[in-house]
DNA sequence: ACGCGCCTTTCACTGAGTGGAAGGACTCTA
DNA sequence: TAGAGTCCTTCCACTCAGTGAAAGGCGCGT
């Protein structure tokens, strides 16, 4: 290299790939120097990275200069391997849930100290949702994520209580508090959430279980708990009863 | 550059994206040498710079040294910009035309000569069905990619007929007859195909208007034509309708 | 034993990649 | 109207990251 200070390590290759990764939910669209920003590169590089990126077909520059991901990188990655035999397998249990709840319904993995949304059925708009497929959010935060933590190993329950990030003022913040939750969501088998993650949206979810192993969780995003909570979990736990069999099986 | 005869305007970013292009619906895992070899690099750059996108979590490296496309990945694509209104407003009419048919239902929008599959709802597993999301096929051969052709412009109708690839014996391949058949096409208001694209494999599909415009086309397979293709035809035609209109509105 | 696929490592060469510096366009505030 | 703040773009001298032929290792079939 010429020029000046670089990271050592940072190969054209991992620079690329750090550009394309400063893209998330949150910020779908992106001007060039937030990307360099968010990359960690100067902006002259960035700028000649992101012009063979979007000469490759990885990206796409919008009116206005803003860059968004293009329809290529999403052929390709729709190719992941991504618990595709769950999702499929899932699938139809969803589809019913979601005639007879009318809700949100999610399926979702554990991936470190967060939830990864694997599949999601939009329900009534009144509702607000925040998560999208592929979608990352804290654990501690959402029911489908407070399931999981609940059936984690004990270094990942630490490891998430260690900092219980504040989403609204009802979010779970006393680690003491959510321990004493995860005991019960262990006991009743299913979680809930009350605005805890977004403000008007509660959550019902329940774990889905192959055999012993708890391989998602599914759950439903309500405007309110308060009439059929007990018809929700019922209807929660049929559904990943039958998603589980079918996957162990 | 060093050591020989390297193709022009071939920087680090067009070749590692060259890798990741790679990939596709018919080849979801590669080995090192399939991948020097579809992306036209020789093998010791391959494997460097292979190596780079398995650390930077773009490819992931199976055991028995086959390549996959990576988790991450997945969820950078997942944030393109892909006809999401399209889809989102498609997919409460989808659902309902997957429940009172059971057939698989697709919905795809053209791209170029090819037909996009942007959403797919699986029906029953006797018939065979080769599309998947994000995938792309010939615009002849599927009923889909038939209602497209129908209503694209001149001249890609002109592209796609001068090389209609024969892939089961039943596909259409004399361009006088595809002609033939989108006139009928236009006509009806729907496209039919009868083992053309997979054996054991028929479909209906119809246009998604928006206004004037032929946004997407709507299609469902089923294993046979013979019973009744007026009821699915009226089922598709009805769900096709409210997309449009919701889209437009 | 030999050949033929795979994958991996080495290494001398050099041009592709680098990024500070400079400049242009545009929008604010003074 | 000037000045300071964004943003994006281009230039260009320096040099090290990238290159790929060659060679070597491993496994398998014959």
């Amino acid at each position: 290299m010429a020029g000046n200070t670089s990271v050592p390590g940072a190969t054209v290759v991992s620079r690329s790939l750090a550009l394309l990764f400063a893209f998330d939910d949150a910020h779908r669209r992106l001007t060039l120097s937030e990307l360099a920003r968010r990359a960690g590169l100067p902006l002259p590089t960035a700028h000649r990275l992101v012009g063979e990126l979007v000469a490759g077909g990885a990206l796409v520059r919008r009116a206005g200069g803003e860059y968004v991901v293009a329809r290529r990188l999403w052929q390709v990655g729709l190719l992941a391997p991504v618990e595709t035999g769950l999702r499929e397998i899932a699938a139809p249990f969803m589809n019913d849930l979601h005639a007879t709840t009318r809700a949100t319904v999610h399926l979702a993995v554990r991936e470190g100290t967060e939830v990864l949304y694997l599949e999601r059925l939009s329900g009534r708009a009144s509702v607000p949702v925040v998560s999208t497929v592929g979608s990352r959010l804290p654990l501690h935060a959402t029911g489908v994520g407070k399931v999981l933590l609940a059936h984690a190993p004990a270094e990942v329950t630490t490891d998430a209580l260690a900092r219980l990030a504040r989403v609204t003022p009802y979010t779970i913040t006393r680690p003491g508090r959510l321990r004493e939750q995860l005991e019960r969501i262990r006991r009743d088998g299913y979680a809930t959430t009350v605005e805890e993650m977004t403000l008007g949206a509660c959550s019902v979810a329940v774990p889905v279980t192959a055999g012993e192993r708890v391989v998602a969780a599914l759950g439903i995003v309500v405007p309110s708990l308060k009439r059929d909570r007990g018809r929700l979990v019922a209807a929660l736990q049929v559904a990943a009863r039958g998603i589980g069999r079918s996957f162990a099986g």
